[in-house]
DNA sequence: TATTGTTATACTCTATAACTATA
DNA sequence: TATAGTTATAGAGTATAACAATA
């Protein structure tokens, strides 16, 4: 007999499902405001790994190079986000994220943070005690794409 | 003593930057192709709840009407979804998914059920047991919204 | 010559304001 | 007059192609 399958364990089509309707509700939870979700999505990254280049950010990303050259520039333009040279190389634009920057993360975080908790709050406890204990697996989880 | 509070059993700001990092996995796990995220979305809720008014449908994903006006034309000209008129009224429009627009869903489940699975492959056997264990606890937490 | 980034251009998406049609 | 939807217009966002600068 073949070892445990995942698909035994857990079920394809509900997981994907389950998904979907997931990231229906984190998207409506979190909607683009003043910047847009690759924005903040570039910001968060900045914010986690320090400054990076605009190639390994638009690669991270999943835009264009021309793409991410448009989007700093916007967020430079905003306050968010910064353009550095690299003293080594002069090609090289290193781009890190500004205070304003950090604090706009911080912003989105806690209204994000209070919204689930509400929301949870309406959950029985044990499907609360449930998703308290997946998130270790489901932080794992999210840091094996490249990393976002 | 109160009783036990959300926050002694999740903690909140654990629980957003989780969210975080999954909202990222999730939207680069299913990149807008050929129909945006809110359309896909939309085809999404007009399968899984049936024929909709416009109006209904730019307030469920939240979008302004005239929004909406302009995906459903998007949507139609692909021949993803159909323009019906209700009887009883003649001001309203109902919009309905098309079989195109049900394979599109399916296709895209498919690509995401797929990836989704070989990425759990590779987490410990322990984690892929806690998500499958908090995925009915998930999907009631994801259905509390409007109804995305 | 290869790599890094920008500029030029076009198309999709979505918003606000003004409009049309039905109730 | 209020409601349902569309049209007009503008701006953000992102792609491909062509370009400039540095290695």
């Amino acid at each position: 007999m073949p070892r445990l399958a995942t698909a035994e364990v857990l079920d394809r089509t509900e997981f994907a499902a389950a998904v979907e309707r997931l990231f229906g509700l984190l998207r409506r939870l979190t909607p683009a405001q003043d910047v847009s979700l690759t924005g903040v999505s570039t910001l968060a990254n900045l914010e986690r790994g320090g400054p990076r280049r605009l190639t390994e950010l638009a690669s991270r990303e999943g835009v264009t190079q021309p793409g991410m050259t448009q989007l700093v520039s916007r967020l430079e333009r905003d306050g968010l986000a910064r353009r550095t040279a690299d003293p080594s190389d002069g090609r090289v634009v290193v781009v890190e994220v500004t205070d304003a920057g950090r604090e706009l993360l911080r912003q989105r975080r806690l209204v994000r943070a209070t919204r689930l908790t509400e929301l949870l709050a309406t959950l029985p406890a044990e499907d609360e005690a449930a998703i308290a204990a997946a998130l270790p697996a489901l932080r794992r989880l999210a840091s094996l794409l490249p990393p976002g």
